[in-house]
DNA sequence: CCTACCGATCGGTAGG
DNA sequence: CCTACCGATCGGTAGG
């Protein structure tokens, strides 16, 4: 056991602030996480809000730099659309604390990080619209397809991942992207 | 301004629950909603607990009666995972609160009542897959289907609904329970 | 249904 | 990083 970092603070609130909500998470609890009472965490960071913002931005950075990454993708739009999709389950299932607190907790921030986040979001589902317009003009998909609703629904598939993936196997991870990819092309074919 | 009875109560604690979160809905917040103090609710229910119990449980008896009533359709496969998503759109478009109540604020729950509804909707959801199991054996759906895996991706993207809808326009719910079964079909076909 | 409370818990601070 | 606290808010109760 060293010393306390603030890091270590933030990836404790992480964790918790994912398993318990913002709300349902107090100082003290978080304290009792990395082994300090809760008034000795001010000496890492400024209050509570401060923690939540840090880690909503970490998970908000992510997404966005998975998105690039798959815009960025040489090779086809379906290419596009795999890298998108297998982006985004990386994201989830190797930071799930942070994916859970960005997707389920950003309605505790305050308002201005909240449209924030807001935006960020927004930018995340008009690089998928991109894509999906992209594909649709170009033959990839089907020419009644709808990027804003299609859109929708692609990230209601992988906005749940977090509720019901399980890290001690049952489905592998590539094979999640596989069946991801396989699904949502026939929707979209 | 007839006299406050327990429905009163119930529906306004349905209404801040989905709004605000059963934690972040105080009982000082739910009498001013009704016109009283937070203590005299008291006269009227239990506890809070006692309210989210029975706004939960009324959410998930919308749910099981419309899953019911899928199976019961008569007609193809198609037909009844068509009804199995209708049914879904009207419990969600009609009853907003309470379908979220239902499906983002179970966690507070008591133990008890939590694994009650965690019951409920496993049942719910071994209807959906009955559903997609008999329509791949009878030809109705791709035989490669994974009942399991895609029922997820279905529910997944119906139990988002309640985040991005809303009730003023945008998108008629004929046309919304339309492009859920054509985008759905298209991902089972 | 209100008045007047209660004990518990919360985020946070002063001072060391 | 702890000790000792603070004001605010919480769910809930006694008595009327």
């Amino acid at each position: 056991m060293t010393r306390t970092t603030r890091e270590d603070v933030v990836t404790a609130a992480g964790r918790l602030f994912a398993a318990d909500g913002y709300d349902g998470t107090s100082m003290r609890d978080l304290g009792r996480e990395v082994g300090l009472l809760g008034s000795s965490l001010y000496a890492h960071v400024a209050g509570k809000q401060e923690l939540l913002v840090e880690v909503v931005m970490r998970g908000s950075l992510l997404f966005e730099d998975s998105a690039r990454e798959a815009v960025d993708t040489p090779g086809t739009t379906r290419d596009q659309l795999r890298a998108f999709i297998a982006g985004h389950v990386g994201v989830v299932l190797g930071h799930l604390d942070v994916a859970r607190t960005f997707l389920n907790e950003a309605r505790a921030l305050d308002p201005e990080h909240r449209a924030q986040v807001i935006a960020a979001r927004d930018a995340y589902e008009a690089t998928l619209r991109w894509i999906l317009a992209v594909g649709r003009d170009n033959g990839s998909f089907r020419a009644g397809l709808d990027p804003k609703l299609d859109g929708i629904f692609i990230l209601s598939i992988l906005n749940a991942i977090d509720r019901w993936y399980q890290a001690d196997g049952v489905i592998e991870p590539e094979r999640l992207v596989d069946e991801l990819y396989e699904f949502v092309l026939a929707g979209l074919s």
